[in-house]
DNA sequence: CTAGGGGCCGAAACCCTGTA
DNA sequence: TACAGGGTTTCGGCCCCTAG
């Protein structure tokens, strides 16, 4: 590929599929003007497909390149580059989930055995429930803006509608992954971006950074078994509408839910949990047993009581009230007795599926877990920090499930940091932020039997640090160590690059 | 092979409820 | 109000898996 030209990315992420719509970057557009209809789309296997172009909403958009996503089995965290020829010709490459250019020859084939290899199970797991929601979500927002769900509404104009909803709603179908923005990912851009939850590169390839470089790596080894579950997850939010199928009852009655959230009608889980996980912090008490019972009695009784609400389904559903214990630090959540007939199998594995294709829940037995982040996603939280520079010692942890109350609080620190900058004695560290506050956390070196060493900054005040700063999964923090004179407990600034809007 | 990330277990500390 | 008992939370340590 050429980089003297210019090109920009997209990260598919579903509904953009099914809608056969492709936005160009505003960026893009705004540095090489508008872009003639059709536009010819050329691919490494000799491959040309013209797309017709429209403003959609004032935003120029390839429409109808279905022909082109399906030729390419084109689904939910595919990365495409579009390199611009001129005369309103692209190359475009093509990127797997795994970040891994596809083999255009054959990936046709490729894909279907693949798929014919897992189509037993992974077809298994994905309950006849969620296709159903799949669809009556889809039928959801076509009738919520007044026009009747008929099949054989035209493809376009179902798709302006729901590229309109989408846009009204700042929802998201593809994540634009390039661009000069890579530069700029702060808060400022993120609000302008806000409607697409978009990030937008252009004249840089992912492969000049060494960060996405490292994405784009081919991968060779095993899929493993936390990959498979990636996969389905990636299989499931293909669909694009899965929803929570009820609301919390603390949900509805403390109306804590993000205010656009309530305009989608969709969950986002990870949102939820943080939401929850907050609220039981400032009132972690134990449930009494007259309140355990009055909440078994709603749960068991939410397939009746709940058919009045919006979200009421058709399917089985319950409705739990986040409990300490179902959040942190166990994350065990309790189901209601009566709702164990409706599953195949007492023990075993169940798949939550959320509208956020990232936040899909596994569940082993009674234990449900945030994934950890993936390595794309860890690169691109870091690219946040990038420009970030000191003549101190620092070094940049992207925060993750673990750190934040899944199962314990502590933070690893890297070995390699603590050997050449800290004195290993020290069982305490200072953590100060911007305004001045600080906190004295522990600091420990976890000696493993097989000679490993494992500093960690852990207790109580690293809660408090992280509760304090709003610290989510996914934020950025650099920790500059500005003082680690001998007599006192090593000093870190820590500058910290949040995830989404604060907050 | 090493380091990073995360799960699990058991002990201790903490908190709440019920009862005298 | 004090206390016992039991449930919940916190924490240290160990182990395993994965990526580089």
């Amino acid at each position: 590929m050429d980089s003297q030209k210019p090109h920009f990315c997209k990260i598919l992420l579903g509904l953009g599929i099914h809608l056969s719509i492709l936005r160009f970057p505003r960026n893009f557009i705004r540095k090489h003007g508008e872009i003639a209809s059709p536009v010819q789309l050329k691919v490494a296997d000799g491959c040309t497909f013209r797309v017709e172009v429209k403003r959609k909403g004032g935003e120029l958009c390839m429409v109808n390149w279905r022909q082109f996503a399906e030729q390419y089995s084109l689904k939910h965290g595919h990365f495409l580059l579009f390199e611009y020829q001129g005369g309103s010709i692209f190359r475009v490459f093509i990127f797997d989930p795994s970040a891994t250019e596809i083999e255009y020859g054959n990936y046709n084939q490729e894909a279907e055995a693949e798929e014919e290899e897992n189509s037993g199970e992974r077809l298994n797991q994905k309950p006849t429930f969620v296709q159903d929601r799949i669809r009556r979500s889809m039928q959801h927002i076509e009738t919520e803006h007044g026009k009747p769900n008929k099949e054989n509404d035209q493809e376009e104009n179902s798709a302006d509608r729901l590229n309109e909803t989408n846009q009204e709603a700042g929802d998201s179908q593809s994540v634009e992954m390039g661009v000069e923005g890579l530069n700029h990912i702060n808060q400022e851009e993120e609000a302008d971006h806000e409607d697409y939850d978009s990030v937008e590169i252009l004249n840089q390839t992912p492969r000049d950074s060494k960060s996405e470089n490292k994405c784009l790596r081919r991968s060779k080894r095993r899929k493993t078994a936390s990959d498979k579950n990636k996969y389905v997850s990636e299989d499931v939010s293909d669909n694009d509408s899965v929803e929570i199928l009820n609301q919390t009852p603390r949900e509805s009655k403390m109306g804590n839910k993000r205010p656009e959230d309530q305009e989608r009608g969709v969950n986002a889980s990870a949102e939820m949990l943080r939401t929850e996980k907050k609220c039981c912090l400032l009132q972690k008490r134990r449930k009494t047993t007259s309140d355990k019972n009055k909440t078994d009695s709603e749960d068991v009784s939410s397939d009746e009581g709940d058919k009045g609400n919006s979200n009421s389904t058709d399917n089985p559903s319950f409705v739990v009230e986040m409990q300490p214990s179902y959040i942190d630090p166990g994350y065990k959540l309790i189901l209601p007795i009566d709702f164990i007939k409706y599953l195949p199998n007492k023990t075993g594995n169940v798949t939550l599926c959320t509208m956020d294709g990232r936040n899909i829940l596994k569940c082993n037995g009674s234990c449900c877990s945030m994934l950890p982040l993936t390595s794309h996603e860890k690169a691109t939280a870091l690219l946040r920090a990038k420009d970030f520079g000191s003549d101190y010692p620092y070094f940049k942890v992207v925060m993750q499930p673990a750190y934040l109350g899944r199962g314990r609080w502590r933070l690893y620190i890297p070995n390699k940091f603590v050997k050449e900058n800290m004195d290993k004695e020290k069982n305490k560290v200072i953590l100060q932020v911007s305004d001045g506050k600080t906190w004295d956390v522990d600091f420990s070196v976890l000696a493993v039997p097989s000679g490993q060493q494992k500093p960690q900054i852990s207790g109580k005040n690293w809660r408090k640090f992280a509760d304090h700063n709003k610290l989510h999964v996914g934020d950025v923090c650099v920790f500059e160590l500005i003082d680690h004179t001998n007599e006192g407990d090593s000093i870190f600034k820590v500058s910290i690059f949040y995830s989404s809007k604060v907050k």
